[in-house]
DNA sequence: TTGCGTGCAAAGGTTTTGCATGGCA
DNA sequence: TGCCATGCAAAACCTTTGCACGCAA
């Protein structure tokens, strides 16, 4: 049966994932940043167990920009069903929104559009606060929201 | 200067591009579809091209479902920067969402979630109205929406 | 000892690039 | 004629797969 090891890789690749929990990789990342504190893991393994783990739904899996698949560990798979992501193009963090202003649009684009938004699938591209500061551009006050509005790393 | 000649390779893809304006599609359909009409063009060229033409913004480049980058013909660039886009999984037909709900949905995760949404690379995603009455599920009456809300193809 | 897990190397696929040839102006 | 455009083939990628060996149970 699948994955009823418990090899030194998949303790190392685990604990890498516990880290960059909510941030994406790529393949390489893993590789070489394991490798970097002594920890060798073939690429294939990588390749295989990430695959493995986007099946069972502990790990996300989408194209990156340059033809290179980026990974993301998610904690919690059902949590992520009901909210949005938006995911920032220079840091690459991906942030997680629950809001009713997010479900109202979802309804609106189901009753005026006719379309079925899948918030597993889509992904709010964007500047997130941090980046932009860092850019120069002042950081605006984050206002207090209304009710059932929400955000997280 | 590049662009400066104007083959018959160039005048074929230019039209199947017309043909295709807003539908996504990738390299090899291009090729074989132009094939099959009659036009041979090599997969360099088309390659060429359409990176040229993603560079000056007229058409719009994205990694698609597998590993296969899938082009998308813009009618007019500026005209893209300030609505939605929508993507249907299943046919991948794209529409174009200009609406106030989405507009204040941008300024909703500015003032309250400090982001920065950028409508040019966001694509949402979901089932088109087409694709979900094919799918049995019964296409609900789209409502008759408030001022300033508009969708096309 | 058994059989899954691993890693190398090879294969498979897409995209890019070098270079000789073709064709527009 | 000059020079860009084209297309083939090779190269450069990323990812998957086959297979022998290693290692957990």
């Amino acid at each position: 049966m699948r994955g009823s090891y418990n090899t030194r890789q998949k303790r190392e690749l685990l604990s890498f994932l516990q880290e960059r929990s909510m941030q994406h990789f790529s393949v390489d990342e893993v590789v070489f940043e394991l490798r970097d504190r002594g920890e060798k893991i073939g690429r294939s393994t990588v390749y295989r167990y990430l695959e493995q783990l986007a099946e069972q739904g502990s790990v996300r899996k989408y194209p990156g920009v340059e033809g290179v698949t980026q990974y993301q560990h998610v904690e919690d798979t059902d949590r992520c069903d009901d909210h949005f992501h938006m995911m920032c193009s220079r840091c690459g963090n991906l942030l997680h929104v629950d809001c009713s202003l997010m479900r109202s649009m979802t309804e609106h684009l189901m009753a005026c559009h006719g379309f079925k938004l899948d918030p597993r699938e889509t992904i709010l591209i964007g500047l997130c606060a941090k980046c932009r500061a860092v850019d120069g551009e002042e950081a605006d006050h984050v206002a207090d929201c209304h009710e059932g509005c929400h955000h997280s790393l």
